[in-house]
DNA sequence: AGCAACCTAGCCCCTGGCGA
DNA sequence: TCGCCAGGGGCTAGGTTGCT
């Protein structure tokens, strides 16, 4: 059974297929009184690809040794030091009034060789204040300071749209359409998270379906958090730019009413994963990549999560923010798809990942590195393996004593399970 | 029923909290 | 102060789920 949308007509110019009066069989909605206030990109994280410059970085470890409250100077902006660790890098460097945070060192890769080293984020603020090529510039000369051989080497971003004019029904948990497993709901009360199926009382005023690491749609009352974002100010002058032809010239925007956003955050894995497997689509590694496809993404994401009036019925809410809301460029004609990334050579995580369970598995069995060594040689990783650690600067001697210590290593910490 | 999309396991490497 | 351990992000393969 298809999923179906109810028909559009727009009551003045006689249009079908557009117009805010949506009719199926019996039912009707209007959605006049609907008011979108502004859609855009709220965030964008850059990763950045390359090897790190030794004298930067030893200007951020100099001043992240200060202790609380580091500051360093970059290109005549101050920057404070941070741990970068929830990140998942060393540093963080920030700087909360120009809008961008910029993350150094990842742990997953070694410092002095080629890796995803440079994470920047932005601001909405940051972002609003410029175009979509500026901000691809700008983010490059900032990678640019701390990388050689900087390369944009994938793209988060999260896409949202405010309204007025409509609310989340009582059972929207439940009518919501989603393959993720992960739901929560915030009354502003008690904090709710549980897996789909499961009922939840009383009106909820965030609802987040799925995970940061992948796809995640997030519906919340954005008048609400403004305040305590302390964002008010900033959002009201763009909100007020809103209009629409019964209210021209003058802003559409009620202020007594609230503002919801509907937003959806795009992990860059899953804009890999999209290019991945969408015909026609080329690899998207940095944003500018990534502009002319944000109206596909959305209306990919859209009907993937979406709100049902019933049964296999797209709710006309659901229907309007898919088509109407533009990002930028207008959609284009493709398949949009997701695909997982082939295994196989490139995936040089894979290598490691792949050696230290045979490590594991020759270590319950009682190798010694001898053994362990021969047995890797025939493995089937063998070249992949040396290929790995050629590109590290890593001899055969040093490979050899890798394996060595990883046997002793897993035994003493128990690893190796009877 | 097929398959896209999500989840989990298991690795790496790190940090920070906690108890000794 | 040190060492241990839990936890968390990144990564991938492979399993599972539930949409289409």
């Amino acid at each position: 059974m298809a999923v179906r949308d109810f028909e559009r007509f727009d009551v003045t110019t006689g249009e079908t297929g557009k117009g805010d009066l949506f009719i199926s069989e019996g039912k009707q909605y209007n959605l006049q009184g609907v008011n979108v206030l502004w859609s855009g990109v709220d965030t964008v994280r850059q990763l950045y690809q390359g090897r790190l410059r030794p004298e930067v970085l030893a200007d951020i470890v100099t001043a992240y040794e200060q202790g609380h409250g580091a500051m360093i100077s970059i290109n005549n902006l101050d920057w404070a030091v941070m741990s970068g660790r929830r990140g998942g890098f060393r540093y963080l460097l920030q700087n909360r009034e120009y809008g961008l945070t910029m993350l150094v060192q990842n742990f997953y890769a070694e410092p002095d060789s080629l890796g995803t080293h440079v994470k920047i984020e932005t601001s909405p603020t940051w972002l609003y204040e410029r175009g979509s090529q500026q901000v691809q510039d700008e983010l490059n000369f900032w990678a640019r300071h701390f990388l050689q051989a900087c390369e944009p080497s994938g793209v988060a971003i999260h896409l949202a749209v405010d309204f007025q004019g409509w609310q989340p029904p009582q059972d929207f948990a439940q009518r919501f359409v989603t393959r993720a497993k992960t739901v929560s709901v915030y009354n502003g009360v008690s904090d709710l998270e549980w897996e789909t199926g499961s009922t939840v009382n009383g009106r909820g005023e965030t609802f987040t379906f799925g995970k940061a690491n992948s796809l995640q749609t997030c519906l919340y009352d954005k008048s609400k958090e403004i305040d305590v974002s302390d964002k008010r100010a900033f959002m009201e002058s763009i909100w007020e730019t809103a209009t629409n032809e019964q209210c021209f010239p003058d802003t559409c925007y009620d202020q007594e009413q609230p503002v919801w956003r509907l937003e959806i955050r795009f992990h860059h894995r899953i804009i890999n994963e999209i290019a991945d497997g969408t015909e026609g689509m080329p690899v998207i590694k940095s944003f500018i990549e990534a502009v002319p496809h944000l109206t596909g993404f959305w209306r990919y994401a859209l009907r993937a999560n979406r709100l049902e009036v019933r049964k296999n019925w797209v709710h006309p809410i659901w229907t309007k923010l898919r088509d109407d809301v533009v990002f930028t460029h207008p959609a284009p004609q493709l398949l949009y798809k997701r695909a997982k990334k082939e295994p196989g050579c490139g995936n040089e995580k894979n290598v490691s990942l792949a050696f230290g369970n045979l490590l594991s598995i020759y270590a319950r069995n009682r190798f010694n590195p001898r053994q362990a060594w021969d047995c890797l040689k025939k493995s089937g990783l063998w070249d992949d393996l040396t290929n790995y650690y050629r590109n590290r600067d890593i001899t055969e001697n040093e490979l050899f004593q890798l394996v060595q210590d990883g046997l002793i290593k897993r035994r003493l910490l128990g690893k190796v399970c009877a």
